[in-house]
DNA sequence: GTCTATATTTCGATAGAC
DNA sequence: GTCTATCGAAATATAGAC
């Protein structure tokens, strides 16, 4: 029931925001009643939280792995590689990517709250530590903010004006472009 | 007093979002009441729309341009230029762009709203309406999207990670990145 | 575990004086 | 144009029976 309850409440969260998604409704939408949803879920709150966690667990293993490199440069050199394996993971949980592009201010007043900042280390925080290290420069520090946007945009407008796209051709424009996003090529830009 | 009120808004937007922003905060932060604020605007959805429409008058010029050419090819191919000289814009209304990727939900619960739809052709509706056009590749189209989700996370990252690259660098890294992005160089990506 | 009922709060919006 | 005062709706959350 628990799962329901996370299953009902990402799809209506993503349908008209977390805000504006009363218990009243997910109640309807799984035949229970408001009060029922107390039972497995303290607080409103809690159930984003733990929809917050289970993509912080998409992304530990990927990012443990960079961060168990030894130099900034080694980090960034690994990021392509480390990036094409997230693409696949990120498209196939693209309901949860959209709930966090989508609700960022919900997720930022729950950032405030105690066991979101006390358990385990946040992944945006370690990405948001990656790309804030000065050690990177600028420019590869600003094409890897890019990169998260670029699969973030292509993800969201799947569910809209790039909906006729499979989602496997999809994928392999956006890996390649982001291939091209990430590796400077010198190429003379001024034009002719 | 009417611009104040905007000014205000706008910025609680951004920090709390739509939702959680009440009058009464506005008001406050303003150092008036609540009900004055319904002199000058009739809802609070109001406040919303009308700051919709300044970035629609953002945009307006650009992809007139834009939708007065013949061929869509001609379009895909005039898109990297406009871009470019449209980066310089965002990145001067980076608040108002803000507002738009953090409120997704908000702007579009008021999308079925009159006045909405009525006056003005929008600039998401234009821009949604070049992505889904078959008559380009699907390569291209997905570039497109990818090159306006990296504009967006670097104009929201400038304010977190990316806060200590002076902007005008930014935008310099920026605009070369999204041409990367744009121009397709047949590397072979394939690797040794 | 789920229900009925209700408490509590907050918000958007209105009425009318000044 | 701004105020005080208030309405009505809706939401979160709780209490207690089954």
């Amino acid at each position: 029931m628990r799962e329901r309850i996370l299953d009902v409440s990402l799809e209506l969260f993503n349908e008209q925001g977390y805000d504006k998604t009363s218990l009243r409704e997910i109640a309807e939408r799984l035949g229970v009643t408001k009060a029922a949803l107390y039972y497995h879920f303290e607080r409103k709150e809690d159930i984003l939280l733990e929809l917050h966690l289970r993509m912080h667990a998409l992304g530990a293993d990927a990012l443990r792995e960079l961060n168990e490199l030894d130099t900034a440069q080694a980090r960034a050199d690994a990021w392509p590689r480390v990036l094409d394996a997230f693409i696949d993971q990120l498209f196939a949980n693209a309901d949860l990517l959209l709930l966090h592009a989508r609700n960022q201010n919900a997720f930022r007043a729950i950032g405030d709250d105690e066991r979101h900042h006390a358990a385990n280390e946040d992944i945006q925080e370690q990405a948001a530590r990656l790309l804030a290290n000065r050690e990177i420069p600028a420019a590869q520090r600003v094409r890897l903010a890019c990169s998260l946007g670029a699969i973030l945009a292509a993800i969201g407008l799947h569910g809209g004006p790039l909906a006729d796209i499979p989602q496997a051709e999809l994928i392999e424009h956006v890996r390649v472009a982001i291939r091209d996003l990430l590796t400077p090529d010198g190429k003379d830009h001024t034009a002719a």
